[in-house]
DNA sequence: GCTGCATGATGAA
DNA sequence: TCATCCTGCAGCA
């Protein structure tokens, strides 16, 4: 489920739930332990996330880096939590309960060097928008030949957007995914980068990536519709579109799947 | 039960 | 561009 509307919301609930509380930590997978027994016993001072990376702070100065990859999954418990599962890389637990860390990419605590680097590769985040951002974009985009969809997935170029947002924002800018991006017009490309912002906002606090217009599905949404339901695109292909009844079309892109309308996308 | 695929990213060739 | 790492599950036999 990993774009980057899930790490902030990670990081918020997270944030809200285990900070300020001491925690013992361990690693039932084992591939965690030494980073574990450093932690065990202290005090998780914050929980931060940039484009798809989460950061925890924790007492003495120690930061734990975290990347989900396509598999990673948290989940917290209350109470009585179940036992960990072979693939369980990091568990915490103390008086706000219990967290379980499956299947990341990445789960280290590294130095602050290492960190100004990763962060210095971590572009613009639609979650997190500072002064000049847009520009930035803007400019990435003026740069680059290669097709829109892949540059979206770019993480220095944009940062948190996956799979699913770009082929949704490319069908909601109306552009078609293989256009080299130095020939989007800058006005799609400030669309594009709009339409992260807000999309990306109600999937931080939804927990789900919905991209299709409130009033298409009313107030269902965030229940029993399916996820096909919420898009326009992504994984429709042979499905009509929702806007003009093409088929939708999927095709391979730098390694990727990407799907979009012919029609509504030129 | 097995296969292939998936909302990700990297390093080698 | 490819192989690789990480895990789970839908679709199939």
């Amino acid at each position: 489920m990993p774009e980057g509307h899930t790490l902030h919301r990670a990081a918020r609930l997270q944030q809200r739930r285990f900070a300020g509380h001491q925690l013992r930590v361990d690693s039932p997978q084992g591939r965690f332990s030494d980073g574990a027994a450093l932690l065990d016993g202290r005090l998780l001072e914050g929980v931060e996330a940039v484009g798809k990376h989460l950061f925890h702070r924790w007492e003495g100065g120690l930061t734990v880096h975290i990347h989900l990859g396509l598999f990673g999954k948290f989940k917290t418990y209350t109470g009585e939590a179940p036992e960990p599962t072979q693939g369980t890389r990091l568990r915490w637990w103390g008086e706000p309960g219990t967290l379980h860390l499956t299947g990341p990419t990445a789960c280290d605590v590294i130095e602050s060097d290492a960190e100004e680097q990763l962060l210095l590769r971590i572009g613009p985040d639609p979650l997190a928008v500072r002064r000049g951002d847009k520009q930035r974009v803007l400019s990435a985009f003026a740069r680059r030949r290669i097709p829109v969809a892949q540059l979206l997935l770019d993480q220095a170029v944009v940062s948190g957007i996956g799979n699913v947002y770009r082929a949704e924002f490319c069908f909601l800018a109306g552009v078609d995914p293989f256009m080299p991006a130095n020939e989007v017009p800058s006005e799609k490309v400030e669309d594009i980068w709009r339409l992260a912002i807000a999309h990306m906002r109600v999937g931080e606090r939804t927990g789900r990536i919905v991209t299709v217009d409130p009033p298409e599905v009313g107030a269902r949404l965030h229940r029993e519709i399916g996820s096909r339901e919420r898009l326009y695109v992504y994984k429709r292909h042979g499905l009509g579109c929702r806007r003009c009844s093409s088929a939708i079309r999927k095709a391979p892109l730098a390694g990727r799947t990407v799907w979009w309308c012919p029609t509504c996308q030129r």
